[in-house]
DNA sequence: TAGGCATAAATTGTATACAATATGATTTAC
DNA sequence: GTAAATCATATTGTATACAATTTATGCCTA
């Protein structure tokens, strides 16, 4: 299903944003191939600039383009799948570490703001903007500790492990982790730095369990795919 | 001074290639502006492939895109030079530590040609090379590591370390890291990963100490840069 | 002479046109 | 009837043309 939405004049950063949005929310499914033409319809603008944006998505590891064939919604493997809990496991501790020693009052109001939009998600039953929502949580935890290299890596991890979770999530339905997110405020509050950073460790953990990285990924989406 | 090369029907990679070698190499400084038909002349291609090129670079951190104003050579502030080798520091020790558990006799012995090498790039005082040469020592071990995602990131943060090299340098002239290396190969060879993962600890450690990362950066470019 | 304004030149931003390649349908050979 | 080859179509790759913006130049005024 295309995107239905039809705008005009926007800018390289609104198609980022509005594609990334709908594959962070799983409204496009891995796999799914972006034509220009067509991307550039429902934005009002020329292929040149829809390019742009699939180049950096290309960058941000959400979209795959094949050299004359065009660019895909990224369909992680379940290496890669692994590797990116591997590398937020080795760089989100640290962060919750920093962050703790930085946190200011807002900042914590804006965390607990944040978390209250995720009850309310999941309340609503809107599982994509929940889970949107949570990833955007450990962003702003990384924006605390300020430590923009490391915010930019974090970007791309959890972009992809959107397309991870979209994959390889094994009870679609159970979506309840905020009890880790209000541990971790309450800790970033307290400036217990090394709890911070043992609760984010735990978390990352109790996510990658509710994985099913084990076994074999979902049918490819061609046959050109098995044989390349 | 312009790059000499005149080259024609250069792929994108081509141009990244050629300039990232340009920028690791010293050959153009950090603030450098790098004009779209200026290096579509030097590369003889169009300027399409030229903003392309551009806004990979921008993406791996080693070129800076402002708006309405071009590209320029990177110039990483000290903060962000911190933040480089604290990254590293996250990253590169857990790589080594994995690298020594799958390294082949083969990884072995391509890793002591890189450091012959490197020992005689010094010897024939060809800073840039042995500089160069001396981070790509760094992605091969993540590449016998097989951890495609941390790779991706040591290759944008050991790009980013040559242009904080070329600001914060102390002694221009020394440059004789290569027993690290070699003792690192010696632990990967005797599979002792946890004694690769503290010699690559020291080494980021020591190569930290060489830097003067704790004064102001040399003067801005351009006025511009200070008041923006 | 210094500052500001208008104008011209240079440079980047975006759209379009054409070339190269891949995809899919049709034909042809066996 | 199947498989290979051929052609037509669709899609991406690259260059060019034009628009928008910035930067530089010269003129005017105080």
């Amino acid at each position: 299903m295309p995107i239905t939405v039809q705008n005009s004049n926007s800018t390289v950063e609104d198609i980022v944003a509005r594609l990334t949005e709908a594959v962070h929310e799983h409204k496009v499914q891995p796999g799914t191939k972006l034509r220009e033409d067509e991307v550039g319809e429902i934005f009002g603008v020329s292929r040149t600039l829809v390019r742009q944006a699939l180049h950096t998505m290309e960058h941000s590891g959400l979209v795959t383009i094949e050299r004359n064939r065009g660019a895909f919604v990224a369909k992680p493997t379940l290496k890669e799948a692994r590797e990116v809990f591997e590398a937020r496991a080795l760089l989100e501790p640290q962060t919750a570490h920093a962050a703790a020693l930085r946190t200011t009052a807002d900042d914590i109001a804006a965390l607990e703001r944040h978390i209250e939009n995720e009850h309310r998600a999941i309340e609503r039953e809107q599982a994509g903007l929940a889970l949107k929502l949570s990833g955007d949580f450990h962003l702003e935890i990384a924006r605390i500790a300020d430590q923009k290299i490391v915010e930019g890596f974090l970007h791309q991890l959890i972009s992809r492990s959107s397309l991870v979770i979209a994959l390889y999530w094994r009870r679609r339905n159970a979506l309840c982790e905020s009890n880790a997110h209000h541990a971790l405020v309450k800790a970033l509050r307290d400036r217990q730095a090394d709890e911070a950073e043992e609760l984010m460790k735990q978390h990352l953990l109790d996510l990658l369990t509710q994985l099913d990285l084990r076994e074999r990924p979902s049918g490819p989406t061609s046959l050109r795919d098995v044989f390349s």
